[in-house]
DNA sequence: CATTAGCACTCGGAAAGAATGAGTGCTAAT
DNA sequence: ATTAGCACTCATTCTTTCCGAGTGCTAATG
């Protein structure tokens, strides 16, 4: 798509004042807002152009223009400068990230908060799904007379762990080779490779009356599971209905019902190989998004794994700031997952 | 108050209808879903009765009539019948109960999804509150040459554990140490009981270069501090706007940001000694809530504690089977942690 | 005295019409 | 190529009108 100079500076300024007001810009407003030295009669015959390109639309024939949504791919592609997070900004966002972050259900979960109120928008976090997990390690720890902890640490350093009460005592030393047993025969398995035939022979060795094997290994099973699925967490529903495109309730109930289902979210990713994504309206795939627009960042979970944070808005969206706002949390939790620490407040560094 | 057998017939007509179609019912269809064998002119009269008692209301002159807070009130307290769960009702919940409810965190999420499933309002489950936890016991594993897993258990059975990394190897022997030094200085103490003297004394006690004990005990406070604080878990915040009370965007929103608060909804309670409540309009404190009602079950989590699950929605409700509802779930969370599982499906009880 | 039939009256809400004005597209002049 | 000027369009807003459900009252009835 070729566009004069001319051309881009008024679709920017389109798409710019759109973003603030909300409302149709016309011919006039763009005189003011732009630095042009013509008339308004030129920039409509250059209005005209850029509609007649599917860049901008009218809502009708007497109103102003709004961006189409190509208008706003074009901006976001070609017109966009950088959003750089000001002094200011930055101390407000490492405020805001400087909190007790550590089981991997509250990162998500503040991350999630985070980003919502930073971008004004829903927000979501999703961690990485991770395919083949396995145990890295059980332990067993004797509490009471009857009673056990089992703690099982995946091989991405996740630990779970459960107290078991039994009706009969347990000695140290059954637990002592229960645990043996366990290290032995599951470790490095896959939830797949945990088949009844190997948990059976399992208890048969230990001569497992109390089925102390299919408990843990249960246990164990159940924390692969969910490990290996995408942690879902979203936040910010109610500011969707700050927003004035959803003051009109047809399109902000199915948005909401959206995303208030985990696996709508959960199946939202970036494309390989990028490390954010703008999805512009009609350019989502499901239904409840044709109007809305997606915007990502990935974070690095370490272990080559990749987890995505992001925001849901209307079309008309300052995609600058949202997106430098999304990078700089994506990169603080790349660096928590890292060094298991957030990153200090007064360092400073471009991406 | 005392009303005729015939007004409170009425009455109850006028809630149930109103109910279930969101329109003032007018004394027409009174005689249509009450049996009456009156004309609608002696019903007008006793309209204009219970509405001058301020039991009902008039949206207009000549409009049907709304039940008035004191309305629902009256007939929470004296006319509705006890909604019985069908069967297909109770294995439903059965059924959506039938879940992996096993870490409280969890437990507290999918007892809201359910409740607002339910329901079909949004829903919300707090946790109790603990006002003294204690550690009860101090477990350290080696996991590798210089890193190990901290497990603290408190005195509410709750486990957590982190997995510590150290610049240095670590020697059996040291975590030893550390772990009878862990359970012979700090179990039993509440959070306020940590003193820095305390800790400093334990530090050297051991000859701690690395930090360990400053470690694991600022864990510990974590733990306790997270366990001290009453859970909250909303969900369904979008079942909101399917209620035509709740198109008006202006009454929308501020319940959502409400909702969306946690500590609003962790402030909800339910009167000493009662265990169900329902706070009908302006009987709720909170602004945000003056014209919703808010309906409460509290269920047990053992110790002596109480939780709490509600829901909120718009004073036409249907109070009978909400809080039939509830109720069911409640009893099914108590008995979750009373036994360590769920309430077998084929059992039936009244409560 | 309670109940009821009948009827005038009220008032919100829907539908139709009129006024407003921002903004366009086109034409003719520069 | 640009611009001033002007007729035209069409959402929005404000009135006006109309409709009917539902009331409250009165007078008649058992």
């Amino acid at each position: 798509m070729d566009l004069t100079e001319r051309q881009k500076r008024i679709l920017r300024a389109v798409v710019e004042t759109y973003v603030q007001t909300a409302e149709p810009v016309g011919s006039k407003s763009i005189l003011a807002h732009s630095d042009l030295n013509v008339s308004s009669a030129t920039i409509r015959n250059e209005l005209a152009e850029l509609t007649a390109l599917g860049l901008l639309e009218q809502p009708h024939t007497s109103a102003g223009r709004v961006p189409a949504p190509k208008g706003y791919r074009f901006y976001v592609n070609a017109l966009m400068e950088e959003h750089r997070l000001s002094v200011q900004e930055t101390e407000r966002l490492n405020e805001a990230m400087h909190l007790k972050l550590r089981e991997l259900d509250r990162v998500m979960d503040e991350a999630g908060r985070i980003v919502s109120r930073l971008t004004q928008y829903p927000a979501f976090a999703l961690s990485a799904g991770k395919p083949r997990v396995t145990v890295k390690r059980f332990d067993v720890l004797l509490v009471e007379r009857a009673a056990f902890i089992a703690v099982v640490m995946t091989d991405n350093d996740h630990l779970s762990n459960r107290l078991f009460r039994l009706p009969q005592e347990l000695s140290r030393e059954q637990l002592q080779m229960l645990a043996s047993l366990l290290n032995g025969s599951f470790t490095g398995l896959t939830l797949e490779e945990f088949t009844p035939q190997l948990i059976r022979a399992a208890a048969q060795a230990l001569g497992d009356e109390m089925g102390l094997v299919s408990m843990v290994v249960s246990f164990a099973m159940e924390v692969l599971e969910e490990q290996r699925g995408r942690m879902v967490k979203t936040a910010g529903l109610d500011s969707l209905l700050a927003h004035p495109e959803y003051q009109d309730l047809s399109r902000a109930q199915p948005l909401m019902r959206y995303l208030a289902q985990a696996e709508n979210v959960g199946a939202l990713t970036v494309p390989e190989g990028q490390t954010t994504s703008v999805l512009i309206g009609p350019e989502n795939v499901h239904e409840a998004l044709k109007d809305s627009s997606v915007v990502l960042a990935t974070y690095d979970m370490g272990d080559n794994t990749k987890g995505v944070i992001g925001v849901v808005g209307p079309t008309r969206m300052d995609y600058a700031t949202v997106l430098a706002r999304l990078e700089y949390v994506a990169q603080s939790l790349s660096r928590l997952f890292e060094r298991g620490q957030l990153p200090d407040s007064t360092e400073k560094e471009d991406p």
